[in-house]
DNA sequence: CAGGATCCAAGCCGATACTG
DNA sequence: CAGTATCGGCTTGGATCCTG
């Protein structure tokens, strides 16, 4: 089976990868996974994604709201409120990236143990 | 379904991301592509995919060399000859990476025109 | 509370030139 | 052929401070 769901047409690959550098980054796949749980405002996601600052939070979620993954719905209260969303086409997104971080969790021991390997042979 | 298969411990956390940034990225993606069509050398690779520095191509397949994803075998011939192949954890990558894959051809469109939508409006 | 603005260090990456 | 080495631009991303 050939991975390269696109012909050898180099527009093609490179509009592909191009979603794959948006979709595949460390941050999108976390708040994505965060936001598979349901409707959440941008504190609890905050939280529920560790390490993320909040300028990196908020450029992700403009991301994923500019590529229609996320709808983002301010109720003009005070203070604010925000609440963010998976569309249904973030949802379509929940499988395949579930996909991968079952395959990472699965394979990060063996993958630390190969590296370890790798540099004291080096 | 929870994609977050980890608990909400932030090492496991951190750790599965850090996974995830070696294997989501754009050349990897690429490269793990061209080879699931089997072993292959250096500058067959180079060929395949479009756009890749030298550098880059280097770098990338060191990188999943390291992981234990590719091995590298050397034929010491004049000129030099090197073949790469996916180990059997690579392989196991295959099918997570073609959802991944398989999703964006499908959506690349969509998200195209929910860009332009986006960005008029800014 | 939910960001926007600014600053700045780190590192990524392409281009180029060189080598066994 | 299959890399390595080096340089420089440019992006990335964290820290910090500010606002409606």
């Amino acid at each position: 089976m050939d991975v390269r769901a696109a012909p050898p047409d180099h527009s093609e690959c490179r509009a592909v990868a191009d979603v794959l550098t948006r979709i595949g980054d460390k941050w999108t796949v976390m708040v994505v996974g965060a936001l598979s749980k349901g409707r959440m405002r941008y504190s609890e996601i905050f939280r529920q994604v560790g390490g993320v600052s909040q300028r990196m939070l908020t450029l992700t979620l403009k991301g994923l709201e500019r590529d229609g993954l996320v709808s983002r719905t301010v109720y003009p209260t005070i203070p604010p409120r925000v609440e963010y969303e998976l569309t249904p086409r973030g949802r379509s997104l929940i499988e395949p990236l579930h996909a991968l971080m079952t395959w990472a969790h699965a394979n990060r021991a063996g993958i630390d143990a190969c590296r370890q390997d790798f540099d004291r042979r080096a």
